[in-house]
RNA sequence: GUGGCCUUAGCUCAACCGGCAGAGCAUCGGAUUGUGGCUCCGAAGGUUACGGGUUCAAGCCCCGUAGGCCACCCCA
């Protein structure tokens, strides 16, 4: 065992998977950027308040999963590392005054997430999310907008089927009172509700509709339905957010119990799934509305709607497939080979190899420098396995200022002059692609 | 935070009833002084996660800790 490792729930993202995540964080950033989202970030860090009073003090992410900096408590100052993007953006747009920029903010992020949860595996301590957010529009054009935006990534990179979730989970002006009337129904039968549920009754009752619980099949056939208790405002933009969905051919599952976890969420709530799991906690992308979280961070009541891509998921999704598609395998493909690797076997030799491979990259070309003394043939072997199609051999023919210039893939190889090595490098790669 | 399963070389895994810790892959070296991805040979790599206990003897049995995984919880 070594004597350190990675903290519990982190991990290192090695090359192989390092490489995948960057081309979804370019395919997201590529495609948001189509839809006139600009990237922007904001601290790891912040203020502990900033979640606790947008995200809710009662939720789980607030009450046992924040992650608190352990700097400089004893001066008063309390900060979390970010569980979630939203918050953190919207203390900017308060922050910076963004109200007065054109109206909707479209801005994208992408990072890490903190969150002190128990890990398993998709579940990480630290995490890796893209985010979209388009803040200062109320209308259900948008919500359908970013919906179709987040169907759009997941077909790009290799998903076109996964499972989109769709519900309205109401707003301040009816959720109460539909609080209200759900509470009061399942008072009436608390004799027949497990430990777990007569707790969510008090704490999070929204929950109590989604129980695993067999026990719980009977008592929720019964409750009032969360959509039935909607507001007409809210009935009508959810209303129209699904007629937006159908006409741009947008396929969605209604799913009257899905429930967000984080207080700031009004109307509009949608979780994305991966095709076969049914798992709960494999949820690769979600959002939904937020129409009062700026206000409550100190600005102006101002509307808004984002969504998150889980990174590491959507990974796990495309490497635990089987029928993966072109675009599922560009994504998770190795590296692109080197063109050619720069060997040679005599150490007197080393800063001539590393000149001439210096000088093939300054033409534009990608070239690997075998910097060693091991022989000939290990270096040969290696380059091969690299994948490289050339092999610019540096030695003896040196002292009439050539080396060979060898086609890995044929076999054959001719002297160059070191002083044409670049273009006859060029040329040779050029023809041999064409073949 | 609750319950359960697991942990042997860098990776994937063997090791009979408790009796000398092994293989494949990967790494490095060798097989004609400077020419290949295959093949052959060899080397290196281990406090059997860590700490205790039982026993003549523990990778194996018992306890604790850590980590991973699964189901909850919750989310991405």
């Amino acid at each position: 065992m070594p004597t350190f490792r990675a903290p519990r729930g982190t991990r290192d993202l090695l090359p192989a998977e390092r490489v995948p995540m960057t081309r979804l964080e370019r395919v997201a950033a590529d495609l948001a950027a189509r839809y006139g989202y600009h990237p922007m970030e904001t601290p790891l860090f912040e203020d502990a308040a900033v979640f606790e009073r947008g995200i809710g003090a009662v939720t789980d992410v607030v009450e046992k999963e924040l992650f608190f900096v352990g700097a400089r408590a004893d001066e008063g100052e309390r900060w979390a590392l970010r569980p979630e993007p939203t918050a953190g953006i919207a203390r900017a747009y308060v922050q910076h005054g963004m109200q007065t920029w054109p109206q909707p903010v479209k801005v994208t992020m992408t990072g890490s997430m903190f969150r002190y949860d128990r890990p398993q595996a998709g579940r990480y301590r630290q995490f890796w999310q893209f985010d979209v957010e388009a803040i200062g529009d109320p209308g259900p054009a948008v919500d359908a907008e970013i919906i179709e935006l987040a169907a759009r990534f997941y077909r790009d990179v290799g998903l076109p089927d996964v499972k989109i979730l769709l519900n309205s989970i109401g707003d301040p002006a009816c959720r109460p009172a539909y609080l209200e009337e759900m509470t009061a129904y399942y008072r009436r039968h608390e004799a027949r509700l497990p430990p777990l549920e007569r707790e969510r009754l008090e704490r999070n009752p929204l929950r109590i509709l989604d129980s695993k619980d067999p026990a719980m099949v009977d008592v929720n056939a019964g409750a009032p339905s969360m959509t039935d208790g909607l507001c007409e405002a809210c009935a009508g933009h959810f209303e129209a957010v699904r007629a937006h969905l159908d006409a741009l051919g947008i396929g969605y599952t209604l799913e009257p119990h899905l429930v967000r976890g984080l207080d700031y969420y009004t109307r509009t709530a949608f979780e994305v799934y991966p095709a076969g799991a049914g798992g709960q906690q494999s949820a690769i992308g979600g959002g939904g509305r937020y129409d009062g979280l700026v206000e409550l961070l100190g600005g102006r009541p101002t509307p808004g709607i984002g969504f998150g891509i889980g990174l590491d998921r959507v990974l796990l999704a495309l490497q635990e497939r089987a029928d993966r598609n072109a675009a599922a395998e560009a994504i998770l493909a190795p590296e692109p080979a080197p063109l050619a690797v720069v060997v040679g076997s005599d150490p007197a030799d080393t800063a001539t190899r590393l000149r001439l491979a210096t000088e093939l990259r300054g033409a534009g070309l990608a070239v690997r420098a075998d910097l060693g003394q091991r022989k000939l043939g290990k270096q040969l072997e290696a380059a091969a396995r690299d994948g490289a199609h050339f092999a610019v051999i540096v030695g003896d023919e040196l002292a009439s200022g050539q080396v060979q210039l060898r086609d890995l893939d044929a076999g054959t190889q001719r002297p160059t002059p070191v002083t044409n090595l670049a273009r006859d490098l060029e040329r040779a790669a050029r023809t041999h692609h064409h073949g």
